[in-house]
DNA sequence: GCCAACGTTGGC
DNA sequence: GCCAACGTTGGC
């Protein structure tokens, strides 16, 4: 099982959206990116992400949970692109904002701290831990 | 709004 | 196949 960081621009598609959702989940599709395409080819069903707001926010909000394993996108016919599909599973009890990741000297290594743009992005279970501590979740 | 980082495109 | 030019993302 494996944890992953999904990045999108509240403008775009928020948490807000991803929740209301619920269990049926959603496409995360628009990703023209092949690092971040390459991620979620190796993502499998149950493995759980984090849903991080850019720009603006800047912080993580809530856990999902990829429900359907790579496919299509159904926004283009370019058989290049494809992604997975995934559902809100709950907000944190406190967003961890990017300020705080980047004060975490255990986070040093985290890709969000040191690749800015990459928006699908491998987390260590390690730094999924420390992320959910500062979340004020145990 | 600016700019750095990075990915992609296209000319050679 | 290299590299300059250009476009986009996202933090500040």
């Amino acid at each position: 099982m494996a944890y992953w960081l999904f990045k999108s621009e509240v403008s775009t598609w928020s948490w807000d959206q991803q929740v209301a959702k619920g269990d049926v989940g959603e496409e995360w599709d628009g990703v023209r990116n092949y690092q971040a395409r390459n991620h979620m080819r190796t993502m499998k069903v149950g493995d759980l992400g984090f849903f991080y707001h850019s720009q603006k926010e800047k912080e993580i909000v809530g856990i999902v949970e990829v429900i359907a394993e790579s496919h299509q996108d159904s926004t283009t016919d370019d058989e290049r692109w494809d992604c997975v599909d995934i559902k809100a599973v709950r907000s944190l009890p406190e967003p961890v904002t990017l300020a705080m990741c980047k004060e975490d000297p255990r986070l040093a290594e985290m890709v969000l701290v040191n690749n800015t743009r990459l928006s699908v992005q491998p987390v260590t279970k390690e730094e999924w831990d420390i992320v959910m501590e500062l979340a004020g979740d145990s």
